[in-house]
DNA sequence: CTTTTAAGATACGTGTCCGTATCTTAATCG
DNA sequence: CGATTAAGATACGGACACGTATCTTAAAAG
């Protein structure tokens, strides 16, 4: 056994660096789904994450900035690529997505920025600034557009209302439910609101038999 | 002069009873559009409504029951009576209607309740038991209902997606924009969204000639 | 190994809010 | 008018958080 050896041997007792940071950063996010913006402290955190204030006083000067940087962080977004010709299931697959986004603590720390956008207003400059663009991260419009693209779909029907129906249904069933949409409710998004905008409508469809 | 009429004359310096609660009332909203939940305060409410914090604990034990009491008195509800022969125009004065309302502190509460649910589920229950039904006040159902009643709408297409199409994008909109939605957005969600989905396409219809 | 770095622990004065208690006094009642 | 009621003002001890300062010590560097 080698001095190296036996200095792994005994248990680290502090994070450092990036582990500590990471370690805020995620102690951050349940913070805020605690108690939200308004009762978020640097002494909460801390708690939180298990460290001391001196750490986080170190590296910002606040709870939102620990809150913007550790969304950031945590908010790496790939959206599906469409299958090429399955417009029905490539909606389903992107509203699943933004189901599965949705369940994340960093979407949960965006919606409560959102909510309070009107008390918070530079933290949630801050959060189009430094995080994304506002009306990036459309999880149906890529889907949209790819069809068009591809001349599934009149591109005059592709209008800003229509693209925001998919993600309005979401959004509205999961704060109605405080639950996620389920399956059914997604199908159900796609083939009563979606499809129908598109001017594709199945149960018009059906009907010409 | 009578001294009934001397006593007029002077000014009063202190509200009592109903006057003093209406006036807390409106403080508490107030207080709320400002601080948000988290940061809601007998002290906060006590100060903008200009009296004593025994007032207050007189009536009340914690802010969020002044909160619910307000939003109750002011909530009384009036949803427009559809026209019979016009559903386009009862479905924009109907979503008119629903802009109107998220313009109110009223509407401004009961959005800070509703996307803080998982931090405070009490308050959340209260408000469903004491103000309101949680599916009720659907602006653009009732007209949706009447209209399927006189024929003039397949009934089995106000599906509970479809009846929630209309507020589900103005929300959007107006959480997006942070601002109401315009008369020509509500325009293009009853003609691009809504009317589709009901099987009333008007970029269909058009197209027919 | 020693030195350096930064993580962690704690203290401190200040400010805000809580809920209760006490008192003064405007407004209403009889 | 006097008596009663409740509105308003203020004090108080305790809890919590702030941001800064100081010190100890684990971990990394050389």
């Amino acid at each position: 056994m080698t001095r190296q050896e036996q200095k792994r041997a005994s248990p680290q007792t502090r994070r450092r660096g990036d582990a500590l940071v990471q370690s805020i950063h995620e102690a951050a996010l349940a913070e805020l789904a605690a108690v939200g913006l308004g009762r978020l402290t640097m002494e909460g955190i801390a708690r939180r994450a298990g460290t001391a204030k001196t750490s986080l006083y170190r590296r910002w000067s606040a709870p939102h900035d620990v809150l913007l940087d550790a969304i950031r962080d945590e908010h790496p977004q790939e959206v599906a690529s469409p299958a090429a010709d399955d417009l029905r299931g490539d909606l389903l697959r992107a509203l699943r997505q933004l189901v599965a986004w949705l369940g994340t603590p960093t979407a949960a720390a965006v919606a409560a920025i959102m909510a309070e956008r009107r008390r918070y207003p530079e933290l949630a400059r801050a959060l189009y600034e430094r995080v994304f663009d506002a009306r990036g991260g459309r999880f149906t419009l890529t889907v949209l557009r790819f069809y068009a693209a591809r001349g599934h779909i009149d591109p005059a029907r592709i209008t800003p209302i229509v693209a925001d129906l998919g993600e309005a249904l979401v959004f509205k069933l999961a704060l109605d439910a405080d639950a996620p949409p389920s399956e059914e409710q997604l199908v159900a998004i796609v083939d009563q609101a979606i499809l129908p905008a598109l001017g594709l409508d199945p149960a018009r469809r059906s009907g010409k038999s």
